[in-house]
DNA sequence: CTTTAGTCCGACCTTATTGATCGGAGATCA
DNA sequence: TGATCTCCGATCAATAAGGTCGGACTAAAG
């Protein structure tokens, strides 16, 4: 349960690679081409193209056409969160199915939904999370997170 | 993204309502027919079925059968967790398609995977966040969460 | 200026998952 | 004994995800 897609997994392969290369000591400001990923990481070629072009299109990457073309990191790697990474190829994060209700389409339940309020706030925890933790941190900084909840009762930590 | 299944929704709003009964002030112990919750959340009744079902295999909740029967709940509001719940319908938490890789089966990233460990730990703080909240706390007990992330850089610390 | 390798972009197909349904077996109470 | 209710497996339909294809465009090299 609460899986988040292979594009997704490619997108953070990528963008973490792209950084690497980009930032690294061996050859910095080079352009990473699609090719290159997707062989390194053994992701298919145009699902991974596909992946990146989402990517450049919500302004995370940038795309240089061409030979000798390929992405670079609109922004630093503090700068990108893994929410941004994640909501760009999958949409905004919607724990329940009425999490974005349009106008218009209104949930069957809401009428007597009980438990709408309580999930929104375990949503809001969840991309708090997602949003503080950025590429850089991904990339081996300080993964470490701990969580705290005052609603937490029952279970000895 | 990240969306949980309307089954999983379905068996939240299930054993909150079961709970609220079972445990309210007009008809305290009363056993909780699949009908009685299908008509109250406009939720699909065989649909229903199968999820109590499911919860009843998982041992969240008792069945009684016959005329006059229904369901229970098997521990108090303060020993089910949300995260027993979920897993219960959906199966284990595992935010990314390998995090539970059986033998034999090798992600073909995994080699030169370099997201796998710090997704791990996404994972692992999503799951305390949602074992660390119980049925008795989304029932407006103290449904107040918050996080902190050290990992977190331009958000105060 | 022309060629050419490369990216860009949208449409398309295929497969997996989820949501929902059906029909009968077994249990309980009147 | 008969009516009512849960239990359980199998099954179908809708939706989303994963993956593919072909053409348009761009920039570097000759
Ligand atoms: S499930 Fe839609 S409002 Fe609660
Ligand atoms: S994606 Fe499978 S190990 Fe990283």
């Amino acid at each position: 349960m609460l899986k988040i897609s292979k594009k997704a997994d490619y997108a953070l392969m990528a963008l973490q690679h792209i950084a690497l290369v980009q930032f690294g000591d061996v050859t910095p400001g080079r352009v990473v081409n699609t090719k290159e990923i997707a062989e390194e990481y053994n992701i298919p070629l145009e699902l991974l193209a596909k992946v990146l072009q989402t990517l450049a299109k919500n302004g995370l990457i940038e795309s240089h056409n061409g030979p000798k073309g390929g992405y670079l990191l609109a922004r630093s790697t503090r700068q990108i969160t893994i929410a941004q990474i994640l909501e760009g190829i999958e949409g905004p994060l919607g724990i329940t199915d009425c999490s974005h209700e349009k106008e218009g389409e209104l949930c069957l339940q809401r009428e007597h939904c009980n438990i709408r309020t309580p999930l929104l706030k375990v949503q809001d925890s969840i991309y708090q999370l997602l949003n503080n933790m950025t590429l850089q941190d991904m990339m081996g900084g300080t993964p470490l997170i701990t969580i705290q909840s005052p609603s937490a009762q029952g279970v000895a930590q």
